[in-house]
RNA sequence: GGCGCGGUACCCAAGUGGUAAGGGAGAGGUCUGCAAAACCUUUAUGCGUGGGUUCGAUUCCCACCCGCGCCUCCA
């Protein structure tokens, strides 16, 4: 067991993780606006914080994480609107989307998936507490937050407030701020909008308020760790300590992790480049979700990764090599007794995966061990020296990977039919394929190879791929 | 302009003051009837450029070039 050293954006160093109770990780993280289906950069911070909370719980913790959904802002206004729907009614889709989108990439379910509208009278209370002691200021009917009054604003992003004129208007806000960077808590409501009746008068919640009222209801006042995509530090999660810190006096969250953002190609995804993807666009093309995990997760969180399709193609290829040394462990036959040095190299890659994890989550370095383990072990085994005594602690290793990783376990297929992808015509049943293969040996055996290649290419037309071993026993795997 | 990130082989990418993990791809080979899988060899005397510190720098310092992010909604 290596220390748990995470980068925290609060202090701009790597530090030591532990959390206030030992043995317990309260944990807050932002989710998506569910606007629209998310893209794969929403997944790329979402994936981030999954290894995250995977890696805690392989590492004995008790996770207490709450997920938000933002389903109220101007967007999700504009667009229920538009469609003439209630906003409920038009998140509704895009929630259940989300959730099944997460399923299918692996990412675990927090303990708490709150809502920001099943929570108004907890912002409510939020914005009143903060309005006793002077945080706040009425105009118009909306209700500001003011950054002046909290000094230490600008700590987790280290924005520079000087030169912010007061009274200046930096966006297309209409209503009269005291200091441009002041935000608004509750928003007076517009003509025709939705709003909520409440005891600081008509509207609905600022953007930012949501996610300090929801985190302090279920994790208190100060939470362990607080993650998002990088782009949220600034002003969101400034926001957010102004408001929490500003209400409780006390430290809002110890740590705070910010992953960075994809490219596509080496730009940035956008709409209007054309190189916007969201998770169902690329099992549209046939790339399956193990494939997109693997690519999300190999490159660590803190630098830019580039998705490309080339790499999504690797990614496979890659994940591929770990399924089918997974398989030989399982259906391998191994002479019994031990082997020390095997036995040695599977304690070496477990720690090192460990200690690749617990160095703020270099995935690079653990997924390294892995292999250098499957190497080894690929080794030990063409030579028959890979004992069965070992084959327990190397599937107790693999299972450990993969209580993380969340990629050797092979459900593609099933989890592209949930969502209405695949199960393509043609494609053949297991007793199918097993009749072929049947086939094709009673062929070979009568050496009549040039009839055992035709099966063998009929099966690889329908995406089935066949390793014949030196034993006689034939494996097969779909493409 | 302010704050910040990055530039390592064909691609992705880790990393350290002492001479470059891992994955993918290509080439050759072993095994195989042939494949597939696996394994072996091979592909950076060099880590954006130019200086400096040092016995020694990819790793520290300075300058510069290039790409990118945030500063306004954004994972």
């Amino acid at each position: 067991m290596n220390e748990i050293r995470l980068h925290n954006t609060l202090s701009g160093k790597t530090e030591p993780f532990t959390p206030q109770t030992p043995g317990e990780v309260k944990m807050y993280t932002c989710g998506p606006t569910v606007y629209d289906y998310a893209h794969i950069g929403n997944f790329r911070t979402f994936i981030f914080q999954d290894i995250l909370r995977r890696f805690l719980k392989l590492r004995g913790f008790k996770m207490n994480h709450v997920m938000n959904l933002t389903d109220v802002d101007d967007r999700i206004i504009a667009n229920a609107a538009a469609q003439k729907v209630g906003i409920r009614e038009y998140t509704e889709k895009y929630a259940q989307a989300f959730f099944a989108d997460c399923k299918t990439l692996n990412v675990e379910a927090p303990e708490y998936w709150v809502r920001a509208t099943d929570h108004i009278p907890e912002m409510v209370q939020l914005i009143e507490r903060l309005q006793k002691k002077s945080f706040t200021y009425p105009t118009e009917g909306s209700i500001y937050y003011r950054i002046a009054k909290f000094p230490q604003y600008g700590k987790l992003s280290k924005v520079d407030l000087t030169g912010i004129q007061a009274g200046a208007r930096v966006d297309n806000d209409r209503y009269e701020k005291e200091s441009a960077r002041d935000f608004a808590l509750w928003k007076a409501p517009k003509e025709g909008e939705h709003f909520w009746e409440t005891e600081i008068g008509a509207g609905r919640p600022g953007w930012h308020i949501e996610c300090s009222a929801m985190a302090m209801k279920y994790l208190g006042d100060t939470l362990d760790i607080h993650t998002g995509g990088i782009d949220l530090a600034f002003p969101h999660h400034e926001n957010e300590i102004a408001q929490s810190e500003g209400a409780t006096g006390k430290p809002f969250s110890r740590y705070w992790l910010h992953a960075e953002h994809l490219l596509v190609e080496g730009e940035k995804m956008s709409k209007s480049l054309g190189n916007f993807y969201t998770l169902r666009d690329l099992f549209a093309k046939g790339y399956k979700p193990s494939s997109l995990r693997y690519a999300l997760s190999s490159v660590p969180y803190r630098g830019k990764l580039n998705f490309t399709f080339d790499g999504l193609q690797q990614a496979a290829s890659s994940v591929e090599r770990l399924r089918t040394f997974s398989d030989r462990l399982k259906q391998g036959k191994f002479p019994t007794g031990s082997n020390p040095a095997m036995a040695a190299s599977i304690a070496k890659a477990a720690n090192d995966f460990d200690a690749g994890l617990s160095d703020d989550l270099n995935t690079a370095v653990a997924l390294a061990a892995m292999y250098d383990f499957v190497r080894e072990g690929n080794i030990a085994m063409d030579k028959g020296e890979f004992k069965q005594d070992e084959v327990a602690s190397a599937q107790k290793f693999l299972a450990d990977f993969d209580r993380v990783f969340a990629v050797i376990q092979d459900d593609d297929a099933v989890k592209l039919k949930a969502l209405g992808f695949g199960a393509s015509e043609g494609e053949l049943s297991d007793e199918e394929v097993e009749k072929l293969i049947t086939e094709r040996n009673a062929a070979r055996a009568r050496r009549d190879f040039a009839t055992g290649d035709r099966v063998r290419k009929e099966l690889a037309d329908h995406g089935i791929i066949l390793e014949d071993s030196r034993d006689g026993s034939v494996r097969w795997k779909r493409k």
